[in-house]
DNA sequence: GTGAAAGCGCTAACAA
DNA sequence: TTGTTAGCGCTTTCAC
């Protein structure tokens, strides 16, 4: 027998109300029967009903995540993010995978919906028009995490992917490299097709080199996607000698497979990522590469849909974190 | 305005006992009607609110999951399990992080309950008699996943640890070498204690190696504290030539300690792992190591779970799953 | 096969 | 400061 507020208020001798504000903090209840029925609560052991409280209050305090792969490392990191924020703020989290399927995606936010969450953080590497559109008809704000929506007219918080890729070439360039490789992931992605290709087009266009696409070789964001593109990349006529890497596990497969062919890095070839999780220093030599603050984008993300959530003036609605390039001994 | 099964029923000339009953595909309608309500539903986007059902039907369809870390590799794939389960029982899941503190485990579970979830899946390193009394008192069932309770009482799933140790540390014996090393994660971690431990101490029992105290170091279970924990043991006398790691990143760091020492592993050192997760073959050499099935401990865990929550028959309260070797390059 | 009506446990006016 | 009373949107008997 779950014993609930009216069981409290007989105990205690007032009317549930009375129970409803002490539980809710409410001051307007006189100081000696805030005592008489907090003893009660201990003594019965009452438990609010959240469920209850949230179908009368219309608010669940819990909001939806959606995120592509929680075992994935990089989303492991933001959602971390988000849900030291959601719980700062008193708010549960319903997550949920979406492998990236969109139709997984539209169901998912569907349940949510029906779940009656009071917010929703998204994570995808591609926003099709569809969900777009679901979107905007959200009964309740939804926020982007470290994701692109092409419209600009979703809430979100990234980093300048174009211009962290821009300078990771450059980087590259300033050590004199003719023919860098771009070793992305999928570029299905808008975040690696529109902005971090086109920030390593940037560069090589403003060093006067002329794009090569045997050069820019999509894969998996895999280790062994990034060792299987070095095995395809050193044998071409006029090989590459720098790699702009993807991510951090693409960069430490391609180093591996520079080392397994008896080259050195970076002397023979350097490589630069963009990631910078924990496996940057995993590697000999280590990574050097753009930090992505993926924490802090989550954290960002979810501190965002609190303002939302709470009908709070929004300052920026696309907020654009910060980034650098962490140096380390990938590149000289 | 959102709008109610009594919006439907009205629209559909249909009482919403009828409407319920279609939504919840009850086969007592005739199928015209079923179809009249169907139609409306659609045409009013009508969508269930699955906190005022949770109310009345006093079933959520989510399951409370209390985790150390998400962000932890470790702990995310386990986690990527139970949520696969989940979703194929059509639960979803509340993720929250513990950070291994008792007292947010404590008030986690409290949270939980308040939020009417059907079901618990919990994980940490030490299960404290408080926390164990909380869990007996629970309105809802609990599985631990990867997680041990010293009396039993509650239903686990996880693998042979102290055996599995035994072979690890058997697997290094076989090779001959008689200073062996225990570099484990903390131990007030009972698997690490009470299992791990206990199993490198038999191993060495049996192949007649007295125990050096010197030769356990405990620490965080970090790729730095692996680094510095060769480091520690590098220069003491009668140095370990072989180490057991408690999980992968110790043993990466101990064979990147080993390498800028300008020794070779396995040549001059061997070193065992105890985890396989795919950081294990992103180093030179590869990891060999106990292969510790964290996803399908996570998938098993919440199975079990489903059958506690619709009652059935349970067969074996402690699953015991089975474990391996996977042999790669860091022992010869 | 369908409808009426009583809850589920709580919040939130509104009165007193 | 406290109590009364409607709901919140649904499930679930129980009749018909």
């Amino acid at each position: 027998m779950t014993i609930t507020i009216y069981d409290v208020a007989r105990e205690a001798n007032v009317s549930m109300a009375t129970v409803s504000r002490v539980v809710n903090g409410n001051p307007n209840v006189k100081p000696a029967t805030r005592k008489k029925v907090l003893d009660v609560i201990k003594r019965l052991e009452y438990r609010p009903n959240e469920v209850a409280r949230g179908l009368a209050s219309k608010k669940t305090t819990t909001v939806g995540v959606i995120i592509p792969d929680m075992s994935n490392i990089f989303y492991a990191e933001l959602a971390r993010g988000i849900e030291d924020i959601a719980t700062m703020y008193r708010y549960n989290i319903i997550l949920s995978n979406s492998d990236q399927r969109e139709d997984k995606e539209l169901q998912l936010l569907e349940t949510m919906f029906g779940k009656q969450v009071d917010g929703i953080v998204f994570m995808s590497e591609h926003v099709s028009i569809d969900l777009l559109n679901m979107m905007e008809r959200s009964p309740v704000p939804i926020v982007l995490a470290g994701t692109i929506d092409a419209t600009g007219h979703m809430p979100s918080v990234n980093i300048d992917y174009h211009q962290a890729a821009f300078e990771a070439v450059n980087r590259l360039l300033q050590n004199n490299h003719k023919r860098i490789a771009y070793v992305s992931g999928s570029l299905s992605s808008t975040i690696n097709r529109a902005f971090k290709f086109t920030g390593y087009e940037k560069a090589l266009a403003q060093a006067g080199i002329e794009l090569d696409n045997d050069l820019v070789v999509e894969s998996e964001a895999t280790y062994d996607a990034g060792y299987t593109a070095f095995n395809k990349l050193k044998s071409i006529n006029d090989a590459p000698t720098a790699y702009f890497a993807g991510n951090d596990e693409l960069a430490i497969g391609l180093i591996h497979g520079v080392q397994d062919a008896g080259l050195n890095v970076p002397n023979d070839v350097e490589v630069i990522s963009f990631e910078n999780s924990k496996l940057a220093r995993m590697v000999r030599p280590e990574l050097t590469s753009v930090v992505l603050p993926l924490y802090d984008i989550g954290a960002v993300s979810m501190r965002l849909l609190t303002k939302y959530m709470n009908k709070e003036k929004i300052e920026e609605k696309t907020v654009i974190l910060p980034h650098r390039i962490c140096e380390r001994n990938s590149v000289k």
